[in-house]
RNA sequence: GGUCCCAUCGUCUAGUGGUUAGGACGCUGGCCUCUCACGCCGGAAACAGGGGUUCAACUCCCCUUGGGACUACCA
C-alpha cells in the first residue's frame, strides 16, 4: 500500500484540547507537503497519555481539519490502539540489552532534578538503575540506553544541520511503570511502522530528535527527514495563548471567518513565494516547498488574517456566502428561504464585511418588517421638510421602467435634478427610510433588492413617522 | 543553570556580496462618491550592536545583546 519513494507526512495530535493555530499551521505545512510531492498524508491521535485525551478534543480537532480542508489519506490511527505493538518493540530493545528496567520512583527522581539544578548541575538521569540489570516487575519503568559519547546529527530540512552531543542526552524513559509508551517512543515505533518518510513538526521537538534518531537506530528502522517548523508566538512574543485572542482554529470559524482566509493566512507565517500573498489552494499545492519556509518565528497577527477574510468575502460567489451565512442569519433570526433575495443582499453587503458575523448585522435591516431607526438618524434627516422629496420618490418609482442600479440612479438624480439640489440630499434621508441607518450600500443597490413594494411601503411608514413627530 | 534554535519597517516577509533595501497588513495624505465600504494614487516606517573576511557587506565568519524552545514515568 505504500508506494515506493511517495512521500508521507502526518500530522499527529494529542487530542487534550482544541486544534491550536499553531497546530493548524503545522498541519497545514505537513499537509502542503505530501500534496505538493502527490504523497500522502497520514492522520495520527497521539493518546497515550490517558489522564489528559478526550474524544471530544479528537472530534473537535478532525472538524477543525475539516473545516480547513486538510484531508487526510489514512487514519485517523489511534496511539493508544498500539501499544501492543509499542510493548513488543520495548521487549526487543531489552532483550538485545538497548533498554533496561529501571525502579527509581517519580518522587526520588523529581528530588535529584531538583537538587542537581540547585546545585547547578545538569538536571539528567544519573543512571542509577542503568548497570543493574533488574528484572520486570509492576513498578519498573523501561529506560533506552543511550549512548553516552559521540555525536548525533539532525540534517533538518528548515534548519539545517544541528549537532548535539550525545553527552547531553540521558537515558530516556520509554514505556511507563503502567505499561504504555511514552511519546518520544511512540512517536518513532509509529512514524517508522507507518513509513513516515518526512516527519514535519514544531519546533519544540527538537531537542527530542536526536534521541530520536538513536531510537530508530537501536530499533533498526530508517531515520526519516525532518523539518522542524517555527512556533506562532503572541504580539508579546510570549508563547500563543488565550491572552492574545482566540487560539482555537474553530473559534474563528464561529466569529465568521472563511476557512480559505485562515489558511492563506497561515501559510504566509512563515513561508513565502515571492511577493504574492494570495493564493489558491492549488497555487499553494503547486508553489509549496519546505526551502522557502523561514526560520524564525512568527508573531500572530489579527488583523492581517481580518484583511484576508474580508478579501475572501469580497471575493466569495453570493451563491457560496449565502450557504455560509445560514448558521449567522439563523443566530440573529432570520428565516427567509427566498435564495434571490439573500443572494442579492450578499452582493450589496460583501464588500463591506469583514467577517460574516458583521455581515449578518449589516444585512438585519433587509429582512425587518419594520425598520427600526437610529435615533441620531432620524433626527438629523427624518425632518419634516423632506416628507415631501420621499412621497415623491414612492410616487414615481412605481412607473420606473428599468428598475435596476442604473435606472434608479438615473432616476434619483433627474429628480433631484428637477427639485434643484444635490443627489445626497434626497439620499440620506431616503437611506435612513429604508434601512434605518446612515451608513448602508448604496441606495440604488439597497432598492433593487429590497424591490418596489418593501421600498414604497419603506418610504410611507418614513413619511408618517415624520408626520407623527411633527 | 545546561543544550538547541532564531534575529530586515510595529507585524508577516522579499533579498542569497555591488539594490534609491521591494511587497503586504496596520497607520496616514489624497482621489472616487448618495453614506460606509471597495477600488485607485501617494507618504512615514527596517537591515539589534561590535569585531573580522572582502575592492565591496543586509547578505559569509566570530562575539555580545535580545528573544524563543527543550531540560517529565506530557505530547
Amino acid at each position: 500500500m505504500t508506494e515506493k519513494g511517495k512521500v508521507r507526512t502526518r500530522f499527529a495530535p494529542s487530542p487534550t484540547g482544541f486544534l491550536h493555530i499553531g497546530g493548524a499551521r503545522t498541519a497545514l505545512f505537513a499537509w502542503l507537503y505530501a500534496r505538493h510531492y502527490h504523497g500522502q498524508f497520514i492522520l495520527r491521535i497521539e493518546d497515550t497519555d490517558q489522564q489528559r485525551s478526550t474524544e471530544e478534543s479528537t472530534n473537535a480537532i478532525l472538524d477543525a481539519m475539516t473545516w480547513l480542508g486538510l484531508d487526510w489519506d489514512e487514519g485517523p490511527f489511534f496511539q493508544a490502539q498500539r501499544v501492543d505493538m509499542h510493548r513488543e518493540m520495548v521487549k526487543k530493545l531489552i532483550d538485545e540489552g538497548k533498554a533496561y528496567y529501571c525502579v527509581c520512583t517519580p518522587e526520588e527522581l523529581d528530588e535529584k532534578r531538583k537538587r542537581a539544578l540547585a546545585e547547578g548541575k545538569k538536571p539528567k538521569y544519573d543512571g542509577t538503575c542503568r548497570d543493574k540489570n533488574l528484572p520486570k516487575t509492576t513498578k519498573a519503568a523501561v529506560r533506552f540506553r543511550c549512548p553516552h559519547s559521540g555525536v548525533t546529527k539532525v540534517n533538518d530540512l528548515i534548519k539545517g544541520i544541528i549537532t548535539f552531543n550525545n553527552e547531553e542526552l540521558d537515558d530516556l524513559i520509554i514505556e511507563r511503570r503502567d505499561g504504555y509508551p511514552t511519546y518520544n517512543f511512540a512517536v518513532v515505533v509509529d512514524d517508522a511502522e507507518m513509513e513516515i518518510t518526512h516527519v514535519i513538526r514544531g519546533d519544540d521537538h527538537v531537542n527530542n530528535t536526536p534521541r530520536q534518531i538513536l531510537l530508530y537506530e537501536a530499533l533498526g528502522f530508517k531515520v526519516p527527514q525532518f523539518g522542524h517548523v517555527s512556533m506562532i508566538m503572541g504580539s508579546d512574543k510570549t508563547r500563543l495563548s488565550k491572552r492574545h485572542g482566540a487560539t482555537s482554529v474553530m473559534a474563528y470559524k464561529d466569529m465568521g471567518y472563511l476557512p480559505e482566509a485562515m489558511v492563506n493566512y497561515l501559510v504566509r507565517l512563515g513561508w513565502s513565494y515571492g511577493d504574492q500573498e494570495i493564493f489558491t489552494l492549488d497555487e499553494l499545492i503547486a508553489f509549496f516547498t519546505l526551502e522557502s519556509v523561514g526560520k524564525s518565528a512568527a508573531i500572530f497577527n489579527p488583523e492581517k488574517l481580518l484583511w484576508l477574510n474580508q478579501y475572501y468575502i469580497k471575493e466569495s460567489s453570493s451563491q457560496r456566502l449565502v450557504q455560509e451565512m445560514i448558521p449567522f442569519w439563523q443566530q440573529s433570526g432570520v428565516t427567509t428561504e427566498d435564495q434571490d433575495f439573500l443572494i442579492h443582499i450578499c452582493d450589496d453587503v460583501k464588500s463591506r464585511a469583514k467577517t460574516l458575523v458583521e455581515l449578518a448585522e449589516s444585512s438585519l435591516f433587509y429582512f425587518m418588517d419594520e425598520v427600526t431607526y437610529e435615533s441620531d438618524a432620524a433626527d438629523a434627516f427624518l425632518k419634516a421638510d423632506m416628507a415631501d422629496h420621499l412621497s415623491t420618490v414612492a410616487e414615481r418609482i412605481l412607473s420606473v421602467q428599468d428598475y435596476t442600479k442604473k435606472g434608479i440612479e438615473t432616476f434619483l438624480r433627474s429628480l433631484a435634478e428637477e427639485k434643484g439640489f444635490k443627489l445626497k440630499v434626497i439620499a440620506q434621508p431616503l437611506r435612513v427610510a429604508l434601512t434605518g441607518k446612515t451608513v448602508s450600500p448604496g441606495i440604488d443597490e439597497i432598492m433593487v433588492t429590497l424591490g418596489k413594494e418593501r421600498v414604497i411601503q419603506r418610504i410611507n411608514r418614513a413619511i408618517e413617522y415624520i408626520n407623527t413627530r411633527t
